[in-house]
DNA sequence: AGAGTGCAGCAACTT
DNA sequence: GCTGCACTCT
């Protein structure tokens, strides 16, 4: 190394991080440090993502050579000059001249694959990539591990035996197969639960073991056998039918990659930096994966944070993350510690909670923020009231000029959101839930999913079931047991049977509704690569008769159905024009593949005007000005189910972290003292977690006396507790119902609500100083709510 | 054999 | 509150 390289490097060095200037000294360390295994420990709010973000760029930019020391041979007293110029100014020169100076051996775009945990995620991180990068940033591989190994399985699965025309099977289909298999097998349902049988399977697939290796460790246990008997027997299913469920799409692609040299090596050549987000949530599979697909170039670098590690249920093993420095010895370590997010009470509340957990990597957020309000803390007396508690507060800073999306409120599982819902629907305030997949979980929805996965792949027998006889087709469950005794029989699919259900006597009674379905999906599968995707849809609806069965119920029920199913036609546009975008080709496999692979989440839109409700699990990855914690209750959060175990009860705790931590200005936590839920009524404390929050950070929130909304409790309460104390003087006690903004509504009236649409005033009850409406909505139907609060969010037409 | 009806049991977090 | 299941009717 001679004098020139050695000024070249620190020069173009002092050059890139001046590029990055922006970033903190452990960020910029981290974008900075391209080459072999690194470990980010990002706390929440530490700016993961720009960091992932200007990661990627510098890498396209400048390439991996920031640690090199030798000068490239192109480079030479002009080039010298040019960067000690820029080293000076960083403005002397345009963007794309830096670049050419500094770039040593930069990597192609799709040598780069990041990996994310949900789609919003991957989405984000795509589309942020694509504002940076342009053109490039579309062929980094930003994906899902779900959606990266379906890309890779698409390509490679008949290696494994596979029809290349796979379906993707979710949880309920899995456990529609898994009953079949226990009641074929003749076992007490009462003893092999579907679900335990369900998750003992899950478990396995995650630890990659086979059902050969799950009834080697079984032993003499008789509950194990069996369930390696029914894993078998699922797998053997699954094959036949061409499925693969949610653990598969992990580990038959990790089984790909183990099992064919040509295929490992072909990605292990390809992808020359692997980045990984959430870390701390993978499993066993996932992490071979990962290991895997880095171990050609090994420049992996992993980001998490042990603190938020809150998927253990489902086989995460935060071990992934506490063990990556033993697995890579070479592996640097970078801490990002410094909040950019919340403020400095919310922030304090946070460590305080989760300094309760033992087990952990050890660190400790700071941020520079102001201090911000204390963390409000209120009890109510019953659900009802928490609710109110929560729409006044936020009714109050609306009425001030706060927008609503400033808000979400977070609780611990989706039965909490329906009180809430209910007092929202009341006070007439816009709201969305973001819930797991409530719309593409419905019967209707699930059913029009089954028409098109068996026009994919006709032998993909759940779905078959499912749709066979729904509508009504006089085929029974009698029929269907025939079907799939001669297919087990011939080694033929069921559809295929089904297709030929005349040559077999034993169908006879029921042959020509058999043929008659076979020849229906035939025919639309004959026009499935010629017709537009949305037009198919409308044939599959007509010729199915699905459509014609609902309308001839007539009833409101139906009359909803009938608009969800045409509700996934908007779905269907939706993708057709993405994947135009994209310059792909719309295909029915790729929309069944999306409707599978998403949830709710990804379409949390954070900018329509409304107070978003979420579980905190949801919550992850996403950040809110204004965040209520609700149901803060022993039992209820932390669930009485993880009382039993230390190891549980930490989750709960991450779990806690994470919803504090999503707040940026005010947290709000509340709970109440009876809650009706499953229809009993359980009395609670408040949650240990807000004792774990020091006294002097929390504010209690007074019981409120006065109430607008004509929904005032019945008799005022004195918090029993505080009896000796002077009142202080609370927003709410001072706090007066809002001016009457409320336009005079009659019956009859036309309006239009800014999140139900426009509906018809059916009856007004006067209530107070208020009035209680009953509105007809042309979509959201009828819906209860007050005068006063509703009024802001409604006008007359 | 299939369709319709009444009743019991159940209810987390996510891809 | 809703879903799956057993039972009865056609």
């Amino acid at each position: 190394m001679d004098d020139f390289d050695i000024r070249y490097t620190a020069l173009r060095r002092a050059v890139i991080e001046n590029e990055f200037a922006r970033l903190n000294d452990m960020q910029r360390k981290a974008v900075l440090k391209t080459e072999g295994p690194l470990l980010l420990l990002a706390g929440a709010g530490s700016g993961k993502t720009t960091v992932l973000i200007n990661r990627i760029i510098n890498l396209l930019r400048f390439g991996c050579g920031y640690e090199s020391e030798l000068a490239p041979d192109w480079a030479g007293d002009d080039e010298l000059e040019l960067l000690a110029k820029l080293a000076a100014d960083p403005d002397a020169l345009p963007a794309d001249e830096v670049s050419r100076l500094c770039a040593v051996d930069p990597p192609r775009p799709w040598q780069i694959i990041a990996i994310t945990f949900t789609n919003k995620a991957a989405g984000e991180l795509r589309s942020r990539l694509e504002v940076a990068c342009g053109e490039a940033g579309r062929d980094i591989w930003a994906h899902t591990f779900h959606t990266a190994c379906t890309r890779i399985l698409r390509k490679h699965i008949g290696r494994l035996g596979y029809q290349s025309a796979f379906t993707i099977y979710d949880d309920d289909d899995k456990k529609r197969m898994i009953t079949a298999i226990l009641k074929d097998f003749g076992f007490d349902e009462r003893r092999f639960d579907p679900k335990g049988v369900m998750s003992q399977i899950s478990r396995a697939k995650e630890n990659l073991m086979t059902p050969e290796d799950y009834g080697m460790d079984a032993g003499d246990d008789y509950y194990k056998k069996t369930v390696a008997r029914v894993y078998a027997e699922y797998d053997k299913r699954c094959r036949a039918a061409s499925a693969l469920d949610f653990d598969d799409i992990i580990c038959k692609t990790v089984e790909l990659l183990q099992t064919c040299d040509d295929v490992r090596e072909e990605y292990q050549r390809r992808f020359r930096y692997v980045l990984v987000d959430e870390y701390q949530d993978t499993n066993h599979a996932q992490y071979v994966l990962c290991s895997l697909l880095a171990g050609g170039w090994r420049n992996f670098c992993v980001v998490g944070d042990d603190d938020q590690s809150i998927y253990k249920f489902r086989g995460a093993t935060i071990e992934n993350i506490l063990e990556f420095e033993h697995q890579y010895p070479d592996a640097q370590t970078i801490r990002l510690e410094q909040n950019y997010r919340s403020t400095g009470n919310i922030l304090a509340a946070a460590n305080h909670v989760i300094a309760c957990n033992r087990g952990r990597k050890g660190k400790t957020l700071w941020t520079e923020n102001e201090t911000g309000e204390k963390i409000f803390f209120y009890q109510a007396d019953n659900q009802e009231e928490e609710a109110r508690y929560i729409a006044q507060t936020i009714h109050r800073q609306y009425s001030r000029g706060e927008p609503l999306k400033t808000f979400t409120i977070l609780y611990r599982n989706n039965a909490l959101s329906n009180f809430l819902q209910t007092c929202f629907i009341r006070s007439g305030i816009p709201f969305a839930v973001v819930r797991g997949r409530s719309f593409l979980d419905s019967m209707e929805i699930r059913d029009m999913r089954a028409y098109l996965e068996v026009i994919h792949n006709p032998h993909d027998s759940v779905r078959l079931h499912r749709i066979i006889n729904a509508p009504a087709r006089k085929i029974g469950a009698r029929t269907m047991e025939i079907v799939a005794e001669l297919a087990a029989r011939e080694g033929k699919s069921e559809f295929e049977i089904i297709r030929e259900a005349d040559r077999y006597p034993q169908l006879s009674r029921a042959s020509a509704q058999l043929l008659r379905f076979a020849a229906m999906i035939d025919g639309l599968r004959d026009r499935r690569e010629t017709v537009p995707l949305a037009e198919l849809y409308d044939e599959m609806l007509k010729e199915s008769g699905y459509l014609a069965a609902l309308e001839a119920q007539g009833t409101d029920e139906a009359r909803g159905r009938i608009e969800s199913i045409q509700e996934l036609k908007s779905n269907i546009a939706e993708y057709c024009e993405t994947a135009a975008a994209v310059g792909a080709e719309p295909s029915l496999e790729g929309f069944l593949e999306e409707l599978s692979l998403i949830s709710d989440v990804d379409k949390y839109d954070e900018n329509a005007d409304v107070v978003t409700m979420m579980t905190m699990h949801s919550a992850k990855g996403l950040e809110f000005p204004k965040v209520f914690i609700c149901g803060a209750e022993e039992g209820l959060f932390p669930s009485y189910r993880s009382m039993e175990s230390d190891e549980e009860m930490e989750e709960e705790r991450r779990l806690c972290y994470v919803a504090m931590t999503r707040a940026k200005k005010e947290l709000y936590i509340t709970c109440s003292q009876r809650r009706m839920l499953y229809g009993q009524t359980i009395y609670g404390r408040p949650s240990r977690f807000i004792e774990e929050i020091p006294a002097e950070l929390i504010r209690e929130e007074r019981r409120q006396e006065q109430l607008y909304d004509g929904y005032a409790t019945r008799t005022p309460h004195r918090s029993a507790s505080r009896g000796a104390e002077p009142p202080r003087r609370d927003v709410y006690r001072t706090y007066q119902a809002p001016p009457s903004a409320a336009p005079d509504f009659r019956p009859g009236m036309q309006v239009e609500h800014k999140a139900f649409g426009r509906g018809v005033v059916r009856e007004v009850t006067p209530m107070g100083s208020d009035m209680l409406l009953n509105i007809r909505f042309e979509r959201a139907g009828d819906k209860l709510m007050m005068a006063k609060t509703a009024g802001q969010f409604m006008k007359k037409l």
